[in-house]
DNA sequence: ACACTATTTGGAATAATTTCAAACCAACGC
DNA sequence: GCGTTGGTTTGAAATTATTCCAAATAGTGT
């Protein structure tokens, strides 16, 4: 038996998922929320093996709501619903925890199959989500390493990469057998090349342009 | 119609595949390869609407092929066929503009579907690929934020966004109504909080903890 | 050979950083 | 109220890093 609870202020999509819900023999709503506080106060006590929780409460955001419950009750499933496939809400719920993602335009059947996953111990996420954040990856990846990486010497690169790993100018001289000032001078080239105007512009450059894996 | 072109080195799966595909009416196999270097010398000739392309190469890594080839013929749209549900060479095709990626193992259905979404400009992921993808970014934003996210103060947040942004003692201490020393000294907190050496160190571990978002 | 880039190094001046100390303020508990 | 704690603030002196200006050498490709 999985044990439901509904997060969701919109009253009327709620008691539509709590007889949907009610059809399955194998679901049981164990208690409802319409706000992110009343949320916060009865799934600790409650422990429901999953909530659904909607990203839209009129209080807060389903984001602290899921942030909070990691923490206080990592054993519930959270099943995030959502209108918006959009792709900053997908990452935050991912990176917050949430098991689940699934648009609100889902049908029943697709509804019961994430639950039983989470409930499962498995993730589950909609087709749609899926592909926005494919998308998303690709885009960025493109973005960030396709356009013009500039290009940067061999020897550029060994120094940066001594930059990178937190060495002293020093240390880099002594480390590639070379004056201190070839290796500021290495540097200054690549502040150059890379568009930055010190040491933390080196930095998230070279993480940008993914020159440097770290 | 859509033309096709087929690069793999198993002779036996690739006349599969051939005679698979011949009984779509709207398919046809317009070429074929066994090696990268035939695949680089005839697509960009006949410039198949979609490649099949095998990862596993003898002679170069298909992923090499994909990043040639998106710079030759960027037209053409590449189906990336392989054996390994592997986050690492998913991500690589991805970023080097693979437009979808099938496992081996999935059936005639499935590929034509791929097939025909690639033909129509849209993109195609396995079922299996996208769980492993989003299974990887959790696990590198989790990774990334939860464990101990060193306390720093309001201020120290300040200066680390300011020296993030590249910017100088005296422009920081400027910006803040500070004097330079001050700014010092919230840096020397920052880099004992955060364990680094010096600015470069800084501004990994603030990427790393996410402390600020760039 | 000539043009070009990469690699290498100096001198002088300026800015950043470290090291060692300390005062001020606000919040918290007793 | 008083003391502790942590955050914020600032200073002097010494050490490094960095910038600005130049230039010699080596290797590559035309």
């Amino acid at each position: 038996m999985v044990r439901i609870f509904i997060a969701d202020d919109h009253v009327m999509f709620a008691e539509g998922l709590e007889s949907m819900l009610a059809g399955e023999p194998d679901f049981e709503i164990c208690g409802w929320a319409r706000n992110a506080a009343d949320t916060l106060e009865q799934v600790p006590k409650i422990l429901p093996d999953v909530l659904l929780l909607d990203i839209n409460l009129p209080d807060q955001s389903g984001l602290d709501v899921c942030k909070e419950l990691r923490k206080t009750c990592p054993g519930v499933k959270i099943l995030a619903l959502s209108m918006h496939n959009d792709e900053s809400y997908i990452s935050a719920m991912l990176s917050l925890g949430a098991q689940g993602y699934v648009l609100k335009n889902t049908g029943k059947e697709e509804l019961c199959t994430a639950i039983r996953a989470l409930a499962d111990g498995k993730t589950y996420f909609t087709q749609e989500v899926t592909d926005t954040m494919m998308q998303s990856l690709m885009r960025e990846r493109k973005a960030g390493v396709a356009k013009e990486p500039p290009k940067i010497s061999r020897r550029e690169k060994e120094v940066l990469k001594l930059i990178m790993d937190e060495r002293t100018t020093q240390e880099i001289a002594a480390q590639l057998f070379l004056s201190e000032k070839t290796v500021e001078s290495h540097r200054a080239a690549l502040l150059a090349k890379l568009g930055a105007r010190n040491t933390a512009g080196l930095v998230k450059a070279a993480l940008h342009w993914k020159i440097i894996n770290d």
